[in-house]
DNA sequence: TAATAATCTACTAATTTTATAGGGTTTGAG
DNA sequence: CTCAAACCCTATAAAATTAGTAGATTATTA
């Protein structure tokens, strides 16, 4: 199952991707506009921030806003900070490997090939999406 | 990330295929060779029983046994088993679908889309997917 | 029929993840 | 200086996950 923590964050991005300027939003606008609890999207920005999606400005006229243009905005990236690797076992995992401990042999696990398949066509349509594809919704 | 559960479920249907006759075989046997806590194989065996994917016998020589060939298991009906809905978010679940309560409106969500695509591309490969070939790693 | 071997059922429990809530601190604009 | 906003830290309730324990039930075989 998708966290509410990554449909919420993917949503606010698409509210702040459809800005016409790039001028802070403040955190309470989005959460009334997306309906999410407000310090719970608080996390949320804060974590996007910290790996680079999104800028901050303190104090008066304050809020959150884009780093980078939609378009160039990848859903690999997004996908990864908020819910985690693509992959659903480590052991498939381009960015997070690590092995299984009830594993013997990988490249005999059943699992793995199947995991590799579905991780290679998450992979395929997450690179193929941008925020700006998300917003054309 | 994918369950424990769903990953032992699958390894010991894989076991099981891998049998030449389909006389039954004990939980401890599977337990041993594939490395999984033998009572949580034994709820997990059971679950596959009720839904119909394995058959058992009680008693001296009894154990479970696969109920069709596994060229006639595909993953979608053993993910939705184990795992559950293949779609990451119930409004685009073809079979347990349910309405967002936070979406106003669906089709313009922009998680909605996302996500239904991904659901596609799923379930294309779970589809395609039989127990058979999984034994062939 | 009695012993045995296996599934089946029902609790319990530790751990982790998820989804929030509260409150204090820091920064920057006017 | 004042105020508004992000920032940061802590706590927590609920749910899911991953088992472990104890015993009941059923079927086979000798």
């Amino acid at each position: 199952m998708l966290s509410k923590k990554t449909k919420y964050g993917i949503k606010a991005l698409t509210y702040l991707a459809r800005q016409k300027d790039k001028s802070p939003v403040q955190i309470a606008t989005i959460s009334k506009s997306e309906n999410i609890s407000l310090k719970f999207l608080e996390s949320i920005l804060l974590t996007l921030r910290k790996n680079d999606l999104l800028g901050s400005k303190k104090g008066k006229g304050g809020g959150y806003y884009l780093l980078h243009e939609p378009k160039d905005i990848q859903m690999t990236s997004v996908m990864r900070v908020l819910e985690g690797p693509i992959s659903m076992v480590p052991c498939v995992s381009l960015n997070f490997y690590e092995k299984c401990d009830d594993c013997p042999d990988e490249n005999k696990c059943a699992v793995h090939s199947l995991m590799a398949q579905l991780r290679d066509s998450s992979l395929e349509i997450f690179k193929n999406t941008t925020l700006a594809d998300l917003c054309r919704c």
